[in-house]
DNA sequence: TTGTAGGCGTTATCAC
DNA sequence: GTGATAACGCCTACAA
């Protein structure tokens, strides 16, 4: 009873109605400059009239390219990269491409599996935030090769060359760092994800290195490896942290959702914020201005770099595209909120 | 210096170096019943060896279909759409289709013009939820006689018939006032949507009936619709609810960003949630456990009703298709929490 | 069981 | 300026 799906005008139909060949259909419908005016305007004219639309699929075949940008991330759902996707969305309409997505959860198979299948699309370009499993890189290589353009966001491998559109995670992790030290913390306390994760390993590496020029003592008790880097891995390592014989004044969290988990124990235990405890997170998620104190962050451009992402892929994607390995490099700032205030009396209403 | 997009492996390929004919390469790759089963161990032994894959663009063109889902959204980066597109996604890598997002930013002319392009892709369904300013359906209408299947989710058209995946709004509402009403509330404030959405409208009839069938006054100043349901919006209607006369001392809000404005607002205003003003969300968004109070909500199974809607979007694609309208309404429930629980003296540790 | 041939709807390269 | 024609890679009746 289905596949009624009508069969829909093509340039022959068009072709026959106005006794020309296909070919000049197809021209008119391009603008090619050697067509004549009249017979320009009355293809058009008759287009429009017979709703006719381009068959991209055929046109694709033809072209052996797509207007499709393949977009393979960890997890839909999470506001950074929700609003990442959107971002790349929005510049990709501008463009007239489409955005074909699809999430690794986090495993390695399923991102190895889903840039198989984006590449069958043929897509004309793919932007990849890898999988917090990922740790080497033979599927992407393999498909670079094969000479589909690949742009990696946010999460990029720490070995394998190639474009990328990232902040400067090690500067920005130095200054949130930074921030809780100027606010007189002496042991500060990271939230950190798996290491082999470059984005991870520089994040830690910023506050290391704040810790060191400012004269503060590392300890190895306070730096903290999270899974998931969730809430409830937060909350969990910060009840541990407190069991320590000398507790952290100070959590630097890789992200925001673990710094409130670390919040939400400290409010259940009576923990004063900032004052025993300051905290910075990282992203600069909606829910930082929702909790209880206000979490201080770092910003995280999370649409502009999707969008960056997507022109580069463009660019890359060219006939004349240089050979060299494009970075582009966005900037971050520290959002300073209740969460890690402690000089003197603000005038804040909170 | 581009263009190095490889030539890939085709069945041709792998036919000339077997000494078979193309057809017969295509059968064994598809496992065909009439196809000899050596040749047949042949063919796959020597396309895993070549790396042959499929070329979806020209088996599609050849299909006249396509393993293509069309999702078109309002945003993209909103705590239920993520979590709806997420649904889609997993249930679509399940079945082996891709999944195309496009937004229309609650934009009339976008939605009209997504789905334009959407269906030029010759995608094999489309699952819309309307865009805010949506009031009629042509351009929907028209891809439906055109022979796309079209699976509405959560914001549906008020006057076309057609497949939709939805909860029961009226209910939900009901429920949701009903228990503001059961706290003790008499003077409840709603905040709903673009009273044209039929997902808005029925939250405000549930709301009114649950108002009725307690005897409670019904007052217009009390109704309020706002445009987008921001949290700002949230707080300023709040502050002017709150110059009333008679003040109300509930709010059921038709989304929790909107609610959090208001225990925002109530927050810097010393108004004690809940004494004097009870709150409910919609959405159960992760915001609703971090707002400090707790943000009682009804939980809204996003995930859920993205699977829904592809796994009926296939149905419906079948050529042994029903005519008839597909229907899959998924239960919600309320969630209780601080912002509203009245009733005497709890446990919890918050 | 396998091969042949035609076509899905375009675009591009030739001719004219 | 326009018209044949081939090709993109695959699938499938039909023939063998």
């Amino acid at each position: 009873m289905n596949k009624n799906r009508k069969k829909r005008v093509t340039i022959y139909d068009l072709a026959m109605e106005l006794n020309v060949a296909p070919s000049t259909v197809s021209r008119a419908l391009q603008d090619h400059f050697s067509i004549g005016r009249e017979t320009r305007d009355a293809v058009k004219e008759l287009a429009r009239k017979r709703g006719y639309r381009t068959n991209v699929v055929a046109a694709n075949l033809r072209m052996q390219t797509s207007n499709t940008i393949g977009v393979l991330v960890p997890w839909i759902n999470r506001p950074f990269i929700s609003s990442l996707i959107s971002g790349v969305e929005e510049a990709a309409q501008e463009f007239g491409y489409n955005v074909i997505i699809s999430q690794s959860q986090d495993c390695y198979d399923r991102e190895v599996a889903n840039v198989k299948t984006l590449v069958d699309s043929r897509i004309h370009a793919l932007l990849v935030s890898l999988a917090m499993e990922t740790t080497h890189y033979d599927h992407i290589e393999e498909i670079i090769r094969g000479g589909t353009p690949v742009v990696f966001v946010d999460r990029v491998p720490s070995s394998l060359p190639g474009h990328r559109v990232i902040i400067d995670n090690y500067q920005a992790a130095f200054e949130a760092t930074q921030h809780l030290i100027d606010q007189g913390c002496k042991r500060i306390a990271i939230f950190s994800g798996a290491q082999h994760q470059q984005i991870y390993r520089e994040r830690q590496l910023g506050y290391l290195a704040a810790l060191d020029q400012n004269g503060l003592d590392i300890d190895q008790d306070l730096i903290c490896s999270l899974d998931r880097l969730t809430l409830d891995e937060g909350y969990r390592l910060t009840e541990k942290l407190f069991l320590l014989d000398s507790r952290p004044d100070g959590i630097f969290s890789t992200n925001d959702g673990a710094a409130v988990g670390a919040i939400k124990f400290a409010r259940q235990n009576n923990i004063p914020i900032p004052e025993e405890l300051a905290l910075i997170g990282f992203n600069n998620d909606p829910i930082c201005e929702i909790v209880e104190p206000q979490l201080s962050s770092m910003t995280h451009p999370a649409a502009q770099m999707g969008r960056q992402a997507l022109l580069q892929a463009l660019k890359v994607a060219t006939p004349e595209a240089t050979t060299e390995n494009l970075l582009v490099q966005l900037t971050t700032e520290v959002i300073i909120r209740a969460s890690s205030r402690k000089t003197q009396a603000t005038t804040s209403p909170e």
